[in-house]
DNA sequence: CAGTGGTCTAGACCACTTG
DNA sequence: AAGTGGTCTAGACCACTGG
């Protein structure tokens, strides 16, 4: 028997796309040729080539923009699950610039969830620190901090656009990290996320959240993240699929 | 100043269609018009419609068929993170109709991760169950179970496609089960997993790693699960997006 | 301004199922 | 055989960018 598929225009393009990208030695953020010079170069329809730069982007190895261009992205960055620790200090090891956006501040109530986390009373002040991180100019993470603000009342003075959440922490009150158990999960962005993100709405997003306690075991900040997932990639060592 | 975007008919497109579905009352798995006739009822290309119908499929909202149609989907399935449970009997409880096929067994050698997880020496012999979980005639889940095959021989002689694994385990063994501590985290489906869910690959999947613990508390089964993400959704209370 | 990606159209052929 | 979804084409207009 004899199965002989016939390949599709567009799963060819996509590897069109990829032989070309390796043998022209594109590197990251080198622009491809426009959409109409690639299909005269390969005899295709612009849907087809459009399908597949659409797959390549979904995928993470292209992003594209308008009235510019279609880009080579960076490898796609891998955290891994066993050994989980914050974006700060994963990018800074890995070399790569990152900026941060404060997005909001404010102070709210302990709910319970938050109070059974932070060991600290129903209705006990909290400072929430909301916080877009950038790598390489792009938007990666939202990270949602929820600290003591009765404890920490220099907080509320910061302006994190410049100063590091753990840096004040470190000068202002002498405390040392460590990092707690962190649960990945998997959502879908909201229409603030996605904004923020520069996703479109509904996009699967990673949703991580953790514990950072003292070094004498308090628990300090609860953090809640919603991470693109198609810039990273959690690896798992226990994730032997078949 | 008047923010007017236009609005594309793509996503117009989108809100006929479900505003369709919702006029004329259609229940799940009733069948939408032809792609053709509804390109006629609202005046706009195939293309066009097309799309507003993928984006409902990828919503989990809407399914089809080659040479058959497309239809309505059943509403999402939740489940709580906080109380998770194991599919057959979430399943149970909400009165679906399951159905399980045996995609692989096999007897493989402890690994130092699941040494870990199950309490067994390294090199210990282990039973590998992997099922395909079918939900309402819809692939959801495909579970991979690790047990103890030098402790429960019999396994090996069982025909799961017929019998469920706890009830063998609590007839032959006695055993009763506590479920242990689950995490969820997010991949992308492989050729076998995309071809067995019956996705395409690459598409977002939920990948969850559990513990069966007996009431003893000893261990008794290492569970991974890949999910469709599509038709299921993971809830936490933690999870107050702002 | 010219060029780019984003969107839309009308029409065609294919493999598949049987509304 | 007729109808369906899946795929592809060629061509058009738009908003945005500064290759």
């Amino acid at each position: 028997m004899e199965t002989s598929y016939r390949i599709r225009p567009r799963d060819r393009a996509v590897e069109m796309i990829e032989c070309f990208i390796l043998q022209n030695h594109l590197p990251a953020h080198a622009r491809l040729p426009s959409e109409r010079d690639m299909c005269d170069m390969w005899g295709i329809s612009r849907t087809t080539l459009r399908f597949a730069i659409q797959r390549l982007i979904c995928e993470g190895k292209l992003y594209s923009k308008v009235g510019s261009g279609t880009f080579v992205s960076a490898p796609k960055l891998l955290c891994n699950l066993q050994d989980l620790k914050s974006f700060s200090s994963f990018a800074r090891e890995a070399g790569y610039r990152l900026e941060t956006r404060v997005v909001r501040t404010q102070v709210l109530e302990c709910t319970k969830q938050l109070s059974q986390k932070l060991h600290l009373p129903l209705g006990h002040k909290l400072f929430v620190l909301c916080r877009l991180r950038i790598l390489e100019k792009e938007p990666l993470v939202i990270e949602t901090s929820h600290l003591d603000a009765e404890k920490y009342p220099l907080l509320l003075e910061q302006d994190f656009s410049r100063a590091s959440l753990y840096e004040v922490l470190e000068k202002e009150y002498g405390l040392q990290f460590v990092r707690g158990q962190e649960k990945v999960g998997l959502t879908y962005a909201t229409a603030e996320e996605a904004d923020l993100l520069r996703v479109k709405e509904q996009t699967p997003v990673f949703f991580l959240r953790s514990v950072v306690l003292s070094s004498e075991g308090t628990p300090i900040e609860y953090v809640k993240s919603v991470v693109r997932s198609d810039r990273i990639r959690y690896a798992s060592i226990l994730k032997q699929k078949a």
